[in-house]
Order: C-alpha cells, then sequence, then structure tokens
DNA sequence: CTTGACCTATGGGTTACCCAAAGGTTTTAC
DNA sequence: GTAAAACCTTTGGGTAACCCATAGGTCAAG
C-alpha cells in the first residue's frame, strides 16, 4: 500500500507517515519505476506500535531505539521499563507544575474584582500581573540595588 | 545598565534578554559610540512584568500585544483576563491528558509483572506496548479492512 | 487525453529560548 | 601601558513532532 493508504488506516496523516519514514521508524520499500514508497500490513502493525508508544509517552528518537533492537532481534522490553520509570516523575512534575499555574490563574481572574482596570501610569502596566507574587526561584535572592 | 546586569538582576539569562528585545519586548537604547543595548529601571520592572506574565502562562507573542497596548495607553487589563480565561480550560485539559498518561505508564509498568521479556518473534515487538488499549481517538473508526 | 487525486523532495514555520562562532570593546591586573 | 579576561555585537543553527507550501512527476477515470 502507498503512504496515503497507510495513514488512512492507521488514523494519522501521510504527513506523520512521511515524517516517522524520514525519522528511520519505517523502512518502506520503493516501488522501482516511480520511486513511490511500499508498505505492507507489518509496517501497519508498526505504525500502531508506534503510536501506543506514543501515547505512552515516548518520543520518537527512543521509539526508533526500541524498534532498532528489536530489528536486531533484541527484546526491547527492559529498555522500555526504565524509560517508562524514568519519564513517570517527570510527568508527575509537570502535572505539579501545570496544577499550580492553573490555580495562579484562577487566583488571578478571582482578584480581577478588587482592581481597577487602570490605564498604564508609566508604574505600572496591568496591576492584576504586577501584584503577582514573584517566581521565587530559589536560585537568586530578591535583589534591590540598581544604579 | 548593560544586558548581563539586567539579566542578572531579573535572573535570567543574557540570552533570554536580548530574546525579548529581538521579540520586540524590551526597546532599549543604544550607546551611540559602541553600540551596546542600554537598559534602565524601567526596563527592569518591564522585564518582571514578563516574567510574571510568562508564569501565568502567556506567550511572548502575547506580552508582546500586552506591553504594545500598555504602550499607547490602552489598558491592557481587559485583554489579559480574556486571554486568561481563554488559556485556563486547556491547561485543565491539558492536565487531564498528562494525568491519563501517568496513569497509562504505572498501568504498563504494574502490567509488567505478568508478561514475558520475549524476543521479537515477527508478530509482536514488545508486548507491553503493544497490549495495550488504542488510543480510540473519536474521529476514525477502529478499521478493519486491508487489502 | 485531460482532469483530479496522489506521489516525490525540499524547505520553512511552530515555541522559547540555548549555544557557538567571529570579531569588536571595556575592564582589570601586572 | 598593555595584555588578558570579561563582556558586547550579530549571525546562524539546534531543540520536538510534526504541518504546510511549492514544484513537478504519476496514475486512474471519464
Amino acid at each position: 500500500m502507498k503512504v496515503s493508504e497507510l495513514a488512512r488506516l492507521a488514523g494519522v496523516t501521510a504527513e506523520t507517515v512521511r515524517h516517522y519514514t524520514r525519522e528511520g521508524l519505517l523502512h518502506p520499500e520503493r516501488h522501482p519505476e516511480n520511486g513511490y514508497q511500499l508498505f505492507g500490513q507489518a509496517d501497519l502493525d508498526r505504525l500502531r506500535f508506534i503510536q501506543r508508544a506514543r501515547t505512552l509517552g515516548f518520543g520518537v528518537a527512543e521509539i526508533r531505539n526500541i524498534l532498532d533492537h528489536a530489528d536486531h532481534g533484541d527484546s526491547p522490553c527492559p529498555m522500555v521499563r526504565d524509560l517508562l520509570a524514568n519519564r513517570l516523575p517527570q510527568i508527575r512534575e509537570q502535572i505539579r507544575e501545570l496544577e499550580s499555574l492553573a490555580s495562579r490563574m484562577e487566583q488571578a481572574l478571582a482578584a480581577w474584582d478588587g482592581m481597577p482596570d487602570g490605564t498604564p501610569d508609566g508604574h505600572s502596566i496591568c496591576r492584576l500581573i504586577e501584584n503577582f507574587p514573584e517566581p521565587l526561584d530559589a536560585d537568586h535572592e530578591t535583589n534591590e540595588e540598581a544604579r
């Protein structure tokens, strides 16, 4: 089958299939006369594998790695488990950050009522934002001097 | 003050300051003799505003928009509120997706025990991933024919 | 035989920066 | 006084996972 058919069967765009091919995740044959990429059932399985791996949070480079191992006859499963175990805490951390962001946003929206929409006066731009707590990055003390 | 001093006072890298300048968020003067960018206290305030806006989830282009309005004497506050209100549900959605991802990952790790690490046999690559539920994208029915 | 649908490769855009290189300037130290 | 360190400039490329436009070749149908 050709690019678009494979894409349709897997529910992705043809561009995505070409992308994976360029990145070395799929290895289609080439029609010797017109240069078209030719995929088979195995490629569809492979593409579905890629989709599942993507929903599990694997990056394209990691998936290429996994597939390369499998293509060499090695079981990629231990690697998969390690990758998963390493990524999980990062995901959790990202969730925490987003929840913090969401609550800052809600706080800002809630604080709106008590604040004027005043036009900028040279000292403030939008108090809603300016009155917000500082990032508090923990690696630089709140500075004071400027000359 | 020069780039690095402003950066240090705000707790960002000099590259970030240059980036914001290139993107039109800061408008330093130029030293007429050596071409150095010269910033003042107002730029520090502005940079801190940018930082707070960033932690509230605003993109650089949005912040430029906000600052441009403020520079023209318009109160950007209503715009800020709208941007916030529009983005919040997206953040919530992103959190849901990440939580779903995290639980899929945990499920996968937990399911590990009952599964063999078998080397690929031509029909499977890594069952841990293959046995996972399909993405279920809701915009394409689970296909069946392939010829 | 001509549309229209599909294929190819190339290159640019997205986000918010980071980094390297090449070359000019200023500051510091001896 | 000068040489090295530290800092400045612009340019261009990289990141992740695609999407989109362009130009031109191919193929199935009417």
